[in-house]
DNA sequence: GATCGTGCCTGACAAATGTCATGGGTCCGG
DNA sequence: CCGGACCCATGACATTTGTCAGGCACGATC
């Protein structure tokens, strides 16, 4: 019997999800949590095989986790399951040591024979995405680049940025000017979405 | 029988409420879509009862489809189905005739609740949400400032936004002004946050 | 030990953005 | 018919934002 985590916060997916795998015969939903931060915990209660991770979850990220557990849990293969496909973010789940990058998108059937295969030491994941994941490069973005980037993302001013960041707001503009260059745009929101797109926040 | 037609673009969820909906006894899934455009024709295919629509749809928004539906297939009811508690779509909803308003956060149970519900000529609406609908009353934006900020979305610019809507500069900068003044923001980039939050958009 | 990349800062400048006052047009409800 | 909304537009103005050229310090790398 294989024993999965599931971390998704939509409730009505999470509950979906948990049903029709626990339909599988040799599939078992030992533990569901909502948030990022209850994944390490939960894992380490309930000793799961198999770790279903979404990426944007409220409290961490699960990237993040997936990184921890590799620590903490060794013996657990992290599938990555999430809704966007941003070659960013499949570089990222890789690093983090991720056996699987899965994008909800396909027929559920695709996450048990998913989980099985990941549980048989393969790697799971979407060719056309690996192939942007490739030609895309790493984030071009120097950390403090990405800082004030994701700073910016609810519509800051400079004046707040540079305050959040103990920055002046002469650097900030720089940063900025700097990340909507190496994103190939023309102002501060587009560079944002331009980075949200490619997974470099 | 009741039979359902199920409108939802992300893969994974929509095979996911389809099988489960399908376990149940009196529940048929006679038709799934992916996008928006498609609602109609289908409906008038299949002739559901019921019809389940997300409302982030591509091609058409699952309200426009409402709407729609209402006037070319009245024997069916709709009933919303969205990851987005806002209370302008709540509002939006209720005007285009929708009999139900849920949001994908509380477990499936309570989908197959709600079908049955609204089939028995319930209205189905979270409390709490419609509380917040109310409270929040209707958007104060005219419908040029709508379209001014709708187009303002992606981060373009006012000379964008001006050729886009074929407008002066100088009358697409006072839009955004007083969209910015309504929603009480600072920027362009906030007042859309706003709108968006409040579902204006 | 020199060079390079990075982080942090400054100052100055041009361009874009946000605000305000003002005007003319339409259309609708009192 | 008049007032009040909305639509579209101007022009002037202050502020914010984006760009560019520099400077200093630090650690890594060669």
């Amino acid at each position: 019997m294989i024993k999965v985590l599931l971390a998704e916060d939509q409730g009505m997916m999470r509950s979906a999800l948990a049903l029709l795998l626990d339909l599988e015969e040799d599939i078992e939903v030992v533990a569901q949590v909502a948030t990022g931060d209850q994944i390490v915990p939960s894992a380490l209660d309930a000793r799961p095989d198999v770790a279903l991770l979404d990426i944007e979850l409220p409290g961490c990220s699960g990237l993040d986790a997936a990184a921890d557990l590799r620590d903490r849990l060794p013996s657990c293969k992290v599938l990555i399951v999430t809704t966007f496909g941003r070659p960013g973010y499949l570089r990222r789940a890789m690093e983090a040591g991720a056996c699987g990058f899965l994008v909800k998108d396909g027929p559920v059937g695709d996450l048990a024979a998913a989980i099985r295969r990941v549980l048989a030491g393969e790697r799971v994941i979407d060719p056309g995405l690996a192939a942007a994941a490739l030609s895309a490069g790493p984030s071009p973005l120097t950390p403090r680049e990405r800082d004030v980037l994701t700073a910016a993302v609810d519509g800051a001013t400079v004046a707040d940025i540079a305050g959040k960041l103990h920055l002046s707001q002469a650097t900030v503009r720089n940063y900025l000017s700097a990340a909507i260059g190496k994103t190939g745009t023309r102002n501060r929101m587009e560079a944002v979405r331009a980075a949200r797109r490619n997974g470099w926040l």
